[in-house]
DNA sequence: CTGTTAGCGCGTTCAA
DNA sequence: TTGAACGCGCTAACAG
């Protein structure tokens, strides 16, 4: 019996890393004086403080994560929920101005933020797994497809903010007006003379995509004209490319045509003029979103702008309420505005 | 002392979650065997393993990760560490590839890939505290700039593997064999004809950008010909376009031009063909990746492939063997090949 | 202001 | 094949 329980009373271990104990020992002081000076130091003389300051750099020490986070039950890291695959998330701007929002929203603050997609095969439920895993403590959700998502996160005790109405009571949100931005987007064009006006939708089991159909038609009826075609679009380029492909081949002699996001328009746009197509002469056409695909493509897209970056931001900041405590904040609502260019 | 020990033998406290305790008392069987269920199920009788399977399911047990980690040390976790913006990551189509690489590499195995880009304002060195931090088992290194952050991360004892050879003896990486892609890229340019070439470099501080000039000068060396200009570039689009304008204003009477990526040879063209230069009648264009881009530009771009998603494959791979305690992998260098289209 | 103490939930010896 | 006991590193009462 001449070992003493493990690393009792001893040096920290060479390759092991320090732990608090091992600081408390280099500076002479216990656990929880080290532990107080390592969470924020109030009540804590500024001299312990220091010597402690001093072993921790010393030692190099960084706090065990796992340890930390086993007795205050929660990780620092708060996550947005995509339900797509990365394919889709890396190919379309929207979500990469959406997840700088919730970022934005958390800078200066500790949580860290990571960004958490679907895996091909699998069903989104895998997100709902994450979210209660505990190895985060809320989340932002994206893009959510109908209402299961949304009904299943309901159930959950970590806080979680959609982007986009969720249609289930209770739960908070922050969105665009998509309907008064498609308004707007279909009045442009019918400002500038045209009247055989088509759409292409978005995802219709996404309220975004709803919602931008609805105002498109809305538009069209206040104006007393009668849509020629709604082509049903999955808000990716490739659909917006099969849209016009049947849009050319249906010959449906449209002269304006607006699209749901602007990578869609982006895939409009290419097929149209590969078909010798002109935009805007032949057709004119408005997207969605001011992506920077709508700078990108010639002619340069005239486009609703959708603040993802703010509506994002705005989500993330009612996150945060949440996280410290708040109750249900209210849904924000953001207006978009018409962005001019030359397609329109 | 009427009290026992907090939850000794009560029945799970509703809305907390249901532990290895819980499901425990509710088979009848000791926590260990618990325990040895959840992980794999040997050593236990098929009657009891069924008899805890049942209790965990009615509990909606889930095994809680901080517990777990604070006694395996692993976190389950690796990533994906990238020292560059969200901006640039999400905005450039290699690093999709990568990812995705990484992730399809551990397919089918537990861990979780998670994807980690430096903030705007930090120093790479937070994605070594990241990497240290015990939050991650292991991490795939891509688009290292110099040899700061390689240094740093050769003393770690996480294992680490680098995309492109991170110039530190001791480190294990997969790349693409880029001087050989340059070669091929500026031969074609030679074989169509053009003897006024130039190039636009990548980053000079990484390896990628150094072997693809090298290649450049070599292909040019091997055919007598004297490189017209060198143009400094940064794997952007921004830089695409700036040097196009140097390309321009210099009035150089380029014929031939390689592009050290795929993305900058898009905001290449875009800015030529704005200034009314003819891609390839005028000046001829080679790419570097195969990227999306590279099929979306008009003319389409004649390229080099790149393999980005089977060389982070390699990489996940080398990590995984790294993971399971082998000892340093050779590294592995993939062959790049040319794409003909239109630009060239 | 500081130290002592008691777990957080789990994997893992060691005995039985 | 199973159970009892220990400790991973840390925070949060509670005493002093």
């Amino acid at each position: 019996m001449t070992e003493p329980s493990p690393r009792g009373g001893q040096a920290p271990t060479a390759g092991a890393a320090p732990t608090l104990q091992d600081v408390a020992r280099l500076a002479g002081v216990s656990r929880a004086t080290v532990s107080r000076v390592v969470n924020g130091g109030s009540l804590v003389s500024p001299e312990t403080a220091e010597t402690v300051n001093a072993a921790v750099r010393e030692l190099g020490y960084q706090p065990n994560h796992a340890a930390r986070m086993l007795v205050t039950r929660r990780s620092g890291v708060v996550a947005v929920l995509v339900p797509e695959t990365d394919l889709r998330v890396f190919s379309d701007p929207y979500f990469a101005a959406t997840y700088h929002g919730v970022i934005s929203s958390f800078s200066g603050h500790e949580a860290q933020v990571v960004l958490a997609m679907s895996k091909p095969g699998e069903p989104a439920e895998r997100l709902v797994e994450y979210l209660t895993s505990g190895r985060i403590d809320g989340a932002v959700v994206a893009s959510h497809h109908g209402s299961d998502l949304p009904r299943a996160l309901a159930g959950v005790s970590q806080p979680v903010v959609f982007i986009g109405d969720p249609g289930v009571p209770g739960l908070a949100y922050a969105d665009l007006d998509n309907t008064r931005g498609a308004v707007l987007a279909t009045q442009r064009l019918i400002q500038s003379g045209r009247r055989r006006l088509a759409t292409v939708t978005g995802s219709l089991d996404m309220v975004a995509g709803q919602h931008r159909r609805a105002g498109f038609t809305r538009a069209c009826a206040e104006a007393g004209i009668t849509p020629v075609a709604i082509i049903p679009g999955s808000f990716t380029e490739a659909s917006g490319r099969e849209a016009a492909r049947s849009v050319l081949s249906a010959r449906h002699d449209i002269d304006g045509l607006f699209v749901a996001s602007d990578l869609m328009a982006a895939g409009v746009m290419a097929e149209l003029q590969h078909a010798g197509v002109r935009v805007p002469e032949d057709i004119a056409i408005v997207g969605f979103d001011d992506s920077e695909m709508a700078r990108r493509v010639r002619p340069a897209l005239t486009t609703v702008r959708g603040h993802a970056h703010e509506v994002a931001q705005e989500a993330g900041r009612m996150l945060r309420e949440l996280l410290s405590g708040s109750t249900l904040p209210a849904p924000v609502i953001l207006a978009p505005d018409l962005v001019l260019r030359d397609s329109a």
